[in-house]
DNA sequence: CATGAATGAGGGTTCATTCAT
DNA sequence: GATGAATGAACCCTCATTCAT
C-alpha cells in the first residue's frame, strides 16, 4: 500500500513541479533542467516517466482540467438558486485572482505558445473550453427553466455571452492585474438575467 | 540622404520580419537566427540596430500598436452613426479573423509569454489595452450623448462590458478558430444598446 | 526442468534480438533499451543474464561463430570434389547476399567499431577469422593432395590468396550492394585452380 | 593575407581533429564534446562551421578521399613500368600499415557504421571505391597495352581481381594487425601478371 | 528468476550575445 | 553601417548501468 505511493513519488513530484512552473512561467520559458532540479530527480528519471516535454505538458493539462473544474464547481455548488449559481462564476474568478498567484488561464496561455491549431495540445485546450461553454449553458438552462417569464433570448445565445464575458474577464484581469473586469462583467450578467 | 534611407533598409527588414514571426510563432519560439536569416542581414547588423531581442520586441509592439489602431479606426470611421460605430468593432474582428493569418491579439499573446507584470513589455501591453478601453468608452459616450433617452447604466460600465466582450471574442476566436464568439458578442451588444 | 527451459527463455529472447540488431544496425547504434523493448524483457532481467552490453556482444559473437560456420560448411559439404568444395565458398557468399538482409561480415563490422586491437572482442574476431583461414587451407590441401600434378605454389600461399579474395568479396559486396565481386573472385579462383 | 588563414583556423582545427578521431575511434564512438575539446573551440563555433555531426563526417570523407588518393598515386607514380605500378599498390598498403596508426580503410569502417545503403555517406563511399576500381583498371589497361602477348583474361576481370585482393588485404591487415595478407596478395598478383 | 524505478554522464543541437575587423 | 567568426550557457534527450523489492 505504502509502496504504491512511494514508487510513484518521483513522477508525482515532477508533475507537480511542472504544474507550478508551466503555469507561472509558461511552457517555453520552463526548461527540463529547472523542472528536475526543483523536483529533485535525475534527468533520466524524468524521461522514464514522461517520453518528452510535450507529454509532460499533456499530463499537466489533464490534471489542470480536473483541478480547475473541481474548484469552479465547488464554488458554483455552494449556491442553489440558478441565478446565484451563474453569478458565482464571477465570484470564483475573483477568488481565483485574489487568493493565488494568478497568471490567467493555463489553457489560454498555452494557446499563445502553441501556434498550430491542429495539434494535440491545442485540441486539449478546445476540449477544455468546450466543456466550460457547455457547463455555462447548463447553468443558464436551469435558470431559464425556473423563471416562468418567457425569455426572448435563446438559452444558447445568453450562455455564449456569459461565456465570452467570463473569458474576457480572465484575460483582462491578467493584463491589468486587477479585478475590475470581473466585477464589471458580473454586474453586466446581473442586468442581463433580470 | 539616400544613404539614410538605404542604411535603414536593413533595420526595416529586420523589424518587418520579426513583426511577422513574433506574431505567427510567438516570442520565445522565434530565434534571432531565423529572424536574420529571413531578413537577409548579418548577425552583427541585427545587434547594431537593436541592442537585444527584447528591444526588438519593444519596437515590434510599438509598430503593432500604431498599425492595429489604424486598422480598427479605419473600420470604425467608415460609419457615422454612433451605434453603428460601436457595432463596427465586431465587424473589424470578423474581418481580421477571416482575411489574415489570425493568431489572436499580439499583446495578449505576449502577456502569456512574459510572466512578470512589472516589466517594460507588460507595461506596454497595459498601455495598449488601456487605450483600447478608452477608445471604446469614447464611442459609447458619443452614443449616449446622442440618444436622448436617459441611460440607466453609466457610460463607463457599458463601455467596460463591451470591452470585455471584445477581448473575450478575440481570445475565444483564437481558441476555436471560429467566429461564433464575435457574432454572439455583436448581437449581445446590439441588444444592450437598444 | 520445465522451469529451466522457461527461465532461460528470456535470455534466449535477449540474445536473439541482439543477434539481429547488432548485425543489422551495428553495436554502437543499438541501445540496450531497444534490445529489451524488442525482446520483451525487463531491464533488470537483461543485466541478470548479461553483466554488460559488451558481454552480450561476446555471446552474440559466439553464437554467430557457430551459426556462420555451420551455414558455410553445410554448403561446402554438399560437394565432394575438392575443387568444387573450394568454389562453393563463393556460392555460399552469393547465397548469403541474395537470400538474407546482407550487411557484410558481423566480425568485420565489429572490427570497425572496436578500435583497440588487444581487446576481448577483437581477439574473438581474430579467432573467428583464423579458423576460416585454417578451414580454407584444409580445403586447398585436399585439392592439392588429390591432383597428381606437382603444384608449384605452396598450399599456404594459395589458400591465403583465396582467403583474401573471400574477405575482399564480402566487403566489396557490402559496399556496392552487388554480387559482382563474388562472381569475379570465383572466376579468378577457378583459373588459379586450373 | 594572414587574416584569411587565421579566420578559418578554427574550422580547420575542427576538421583536422575530427579527421583523426573519426579514423582512430570511429564515427559513433567519437562525440562532439571530444572533438571540440581537442580542437579547442566552443560548441557553438562547431555548429557555426558545420550544420551537424554528419556534415562534418561528409567534410571528413571529402578530405580523406583527396588525401588518400594523393598518397596512393604518389607511390604508384614513383614507378614507370606498368607492372611495377600495379605492384606498387601493395607497396603502398604495406607502407600505410607500417608507418601510421593503421585502422583500415576509413570508408570501409564507415560502411559498418552506416547501415542504410541509400544514404549520403554510403553513396560517398561507393563513389570513392568506384574511383579506386577505375584507377586500378587503368593501371591494368596500361600493362596489357604494353605487353605484346595476347592476354586471355579481359582487362576488367583482371582489374577486379586485383581490386578485390587490394580490399581484402586492407581488411585482413586490420583484423590481424599484420602485413601477411598484403604480401601474399602482392605475390599472387605477381604470378597473375606473369 | 524477475521487475521497474532511479541514476550520472554524455549525446547532438540551439540559444542570445559579443568580438575584431 | 555592416560583417561573419566565436562564445558560454542552456536546450531536449539517451546512454549503459545499479538499485531496492
Amino acid at each position: 500500500m505504502t509502496k504504491t505511493v512511494t514508487s510513484s513519488d518521483s513522477r508525482t513530484r515532477i508533475l507537480e513541479t511542472a504544474y507550478r512552473l508551466f503555469y507561472e512561467q509558461g511552457y517555453h520559458a520552463t526548461g527540463i533542467n529547472q523542472i528536475i532540479a526543483e523536483a529533485g530527480v535525475a534527468k533520466a528519471s524524468f524521461y522514464h516517466h514522461f517520453p518528452s516535454k510535450k507529454d509532460l505538458c499533456i499530463a499537466f493539462l489533464q490534471k489542470r482540467h480536473r483541478d480547475w473544474f473541481s474548484w469552479l464547481k465547488q464554488e458554483v455548488d455552494s449556491h442553489v438558486e440558478p441565478r446565484e449559481r451563474i453569478l458565482s462564476l464571477f465570484a470564483f474568478l475573483e477568488q481565483w485572482l485574489t487568493t493565488s498567484k494568478f497568471r490567467g488561464c493555463a489553457f489560454l496561455n498555452l494557446t499563445s505558445e502553441f501556434p498550430i491549431p491542429d495539434s494535440v495540445i491545442r485540441r486539449m485546450i478546445v476540449v477544455h473550453k468546450a466543456e466550460l461553454r457547455e457547463y455555462i449553458k447548463e447553468l443558464v438552462q436551469s435558470f431559464v427553466d425556473k423563471t416562468a417569464s418567457p425569455q426572448k433570448v435563446e438559452v444558447a445565445s445568453l450562455a455564449d455571452t456569459i461565456y465570452v464575458l467570463f473569458e474576457g474577464s480572465i484575460i483582462t484581469s491578467q493584463v491589468y492585474s486587477s479585478i475590475w473586469a470581473i466585477q464589471s462583467s458580473r454586474e453586466a450578467v446581473q442586468r442581463i438575467l433580470t
